[in-house]
DNA sequence: AAAATACCTTACTAATTTTGTCAAGTATTA
DNA sequence: TAATACTTGACAAAATTAGTAAGGTATTTT
């Protein structure tokens, strides 16, 4: 239930690697497609859709790859699956393009309203530069949650 | 991004309906139709796996229909949903029947289970009774926000 | 008994969405 | 001018969703 498309996946993946190159440094899309496993023409489609939405910019010819257009840190998560999967909407209802009849008298209406909007919070929260701190922290092992800004504990 | 099915909503609002009878007027599924507008072909499918799970039971014959096995505060939505559409995985790798070979190592993980985590969190506190203690309130319209346990301010 | 009510079960399918691939381009640098 | 690397749009297989359809079983009322 509620499941995240990999378009949403493979992009949160593509633009941590994209962030470990920030500033100065051009992330080839070989490169995101051998560390993230996810093949080049895939994450061309991906990739395209995050640039023209600014999140990220190219720098084309040899030498050349993807940057973030600002730092990891003013990048959040949500605002990549956004642009990846449209905005978040437990239920069509809710769809700012769809919309329903039966809003008024619906008793679960404001539920998944409600949800939703506790979702994107906590994904505007996470940024990129999350990401990168935790990185270190994965070689030590699953052993100490508490390190862990959003663990499950 | 992050749909539920129609299964999961239809089911929700079914349970909604059912609770209204609680505990002693059976609700039949011609009822449930007319009321949230779904099909009597498509809720018997949802009622099945509802009472297969426990959450109702179902009475036959003349003046049967389907009664709540609890008391709508001990019936949970995550408890639903989890029914009708499986655990709460945001990614394939959180599921307990795929996984991820990449789960060590992989700074993205954490991130997807602890946001699958607030959201059962949160969906396990909210039961058909505070369903059914808000559908009076729904008459007083949208105007006065801050008399909803769940609403979005 | 039999008629009416109402749930039960399985199978099937049309539509949609997801998950990609492919081919042919454009821009930049060495 | 050759090599690198991004750009774009079309296409298609696979999976999932969102149902429908048909026939069966159990219970109550007359
Ligand atoms: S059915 Fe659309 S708002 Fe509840
Ligand atoms: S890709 Fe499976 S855990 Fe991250």
């Amino acid at each position: 239930m509620l499941k995240l498309s990999t378009k949403g996946q493979y992009g949160v993946r593509a633009m941590f690697e994209i962030a470990r190159g920030y500033p100065e440094s051009p992330v080839t899309i070989k490169e995101i497609s051998e560390r993230q496993d996810v093949s080049v023409a895939y994450l061309e489609q991906i990739l395209n859709k995050l640039r023209r939405a600014g999140l990220i910019r190219s720098v084309k010819g040899p030498g050349g790859g993807y940057l973030l257009t600002k730092d990891p840190g003013g990048v959040n998560i949500a605002s990549i699956l956004k642009e990846l999967e449209g905005p978040v909407a437990i239920t069509s209802c809710l769809d700012p393009e769809e919309g329903c009849a039966r809003v008024e008298g619906c008793v679960t209406h404001l539920l998944w309203r409600s949800l939703g909007a506790k979702i994107e919070a906590f994904l505007e929260t996470i940024t990129l530069r999350d990401l990168l701190e935790k990185e270190p922290l994965l070689k030590d092992l699953d052993t100490d949650h508490k390190r862990y800004r959003f663990g499950v504990a």
